[in-house]
DNA sequence: TAGTTTTGATAGATAAAATCGAACTATGAA
DNA sequence: TTCATAGTTCGATTTTATCTATCAAAACTA
């Protein structure tokens, strides 16, 4: 067993194909081949169905994978130990956002991070709260900044920001706090579903599980920008966390309201599987959002 | 960088030797001498200061030789995964326990756990809380067994049992139960600095941190044995957990007694580090010590 | 002090491995 | 069938790990 062989099993599976993986790993295919082969005779595991298409992992197969990749992203911090130790942060920080953090949090963060910390790679996955949370335990990513707090406790939390649940909506210029009973005797907009955010709407309001309807047409939306046009279109409310609405037109903004108080909101935390590899590069990017969005709330 | 190279620098830490080393991996001398000046090359970090015997790492050193055994740990379980996964549990199993457990429990466990799990070598280290705690950390051991808390919580406890703390060094055969102001009337005799239970023993009677002092002697006991036979010979009370009481001849026995309720006990919990891996044999070991101890206590 | 032992480093030879290009087999599409 | 694509196998080549033998420095020893 060597690393490499790791790197190809790796390699094989995130391109399901040998050929693409062999390039990637700068190896002709023969030789990435022979390898995988070798450590399966070592283990005594077939890692990978070859007869379908593209190639997938057996069952024990994706064990094997997934330890591989432990071992793998352990000495790429071997190989960045020296410059860590110097302060000088570097390698690659793979963090998962879920869709609606990621469009009102990126911009923000993003350009300052690449100032601070030139040497850190950046790589950013945009995916749902549940696909996040199993890439975190494949450690296929770093961290993830979720909305929801995973039931599971193998994870350890940072807490990020809350934001308040704001109403979209409102014609009267004079109202100046709503209920949710109100928003509830008309159509209430919402996110497909998968969004975290929906779930929350929907437990806010105390809604049925209604789907987007309205006169016969049906809406699967995936963003806050949908909904707020389709609230412009048909009538009806949708709710808006706090810093979408602060990049709204204030034309918008004034169609914008607060529930009455207790205001429902959201908590968005940094998410980790094993809070000391890469600590300081998260600790780093968590410091970076805190103090951006202390500035914007 | 390859497994063999980070297999050597433990070695070499470990033996404090570059000989002694490469005989453990089975190399010569030169082979490891020139695979560690690679591994330094490559990283750029000089891992041992070879000047001073025995070698000893440097401080970046430590974190490369840190970071080396996890990936080290991680390649046992690579290969060890087919069996895992096949149920038959196999690989090392590196425990660690504090010397007032050790007498008491590994007697009961180690032959039933041998014969249940005749595939997993069971490697035990009977050391301090502080010094476990610390191999934990480093990987040194896979789990620990301890009867405190550490306050740091990176850990993760599972509870394995209770056990009352009882009083020995009673005359009065009438007697029933004592209570801590009484014995501390008398000398109570401690174990030596370092023990926990020690610690705990003074914190429940409230004593001053006095040491085993009695008409010009001095002792620094390590075991219950040794305190038991002190207070035969010189009087005072001595407090021991009750799986060593009832391995006492039923003569000592009928000098114990249990103090008033409520019963000061202490809790004995085995603690991991990295909850999942060895996640298997870990609760092997749990589930055996819990329901050995249940039919004792 | 001079010789001896011990320690880790170095050099050249050798065995083991990883890798490559090319030929091979199996599968499915035209 | 014929062709294209996939992964496997084979022999040659390069790279790497390892060995033995030797060296230089430091630590003992007589």
């Amino acid at each position: 067993m060597n690393f490499r062989q790791l790197e190809y099993v790796i390699a094989v599976e995130e391109e399901g194909h040998f050929r693409k993986a062999a390039q990637r790993c700068c190896v002709s295919q023969a030789t990435l081949s022979e390898m995988i082969r070798r450590l399966e005779d070592e283990l005594d595991i077939l890692i990978f169905d070859r007869s379908r298409n593209p190639v997938v992992p057996t069952y024990n197969g994706k064990q094997v994978i997934s330890k591989s990749r432990e071992i793998i992203n352990r000495s790429k911090e071997l190989i960045h130990l020296k410059s860590a130790l110097e302060g000088r942060l570097s390698g690659v920080l793979r963090i998962g956002i879920i869709p609606t953090v990621a469009p009102l949090l990126l911009p923000k963060i993003i350009k300052p991070f690449k100032k601070k910390y030139p040497d850190i790679e950046l790589k950013i996955k945009e995916a749902t709260t549940d696909q996040l949370i199993s890439d975190l335990e494949s450690e296929r990513i770093d961290a993830a900044i979720l909305a929801t707090n995973p039931s599971d406790k193998d994870f350890t939390e940072y807490p990020l920001y809350s934001e308040a649940l704001k109403v979209y909506g409102i014609q009267d210029k004079h109202k100046k706090r709503i209920t949710t009973k109100e928003i509830k005797k008309s159509t209430v907009w919402l996110l497909e579903d998968g969004h975290c955010f929906k779930d929350q709407v929907v437990s806010v309001c105390g809604l049925e599980d209604q789907s987007n309807q309205f006169d016969g047409l049906e809406m699967q939306c995936s963003s806050f920008a949908t909904l707020v046009g389709l609230v412009d279109d048909f009538g009806g409310y949708t709710l808006l966390p706090e810093l979408y609405v602060r990049i709204m037109s204030s034309k918008r903004q004034n169609k914008t309201r607060a529930f009455e108080s207790p205001e429902p909101f959201r908590k968005i935390r940094m998410m980790v599987y094993r809070p000391f590899v890469k600590k300081a590069h998260v600790s780093a990017l968590t410091a970076l959002i805190r103090s951006s969005v202390k500035s914007n709330l």
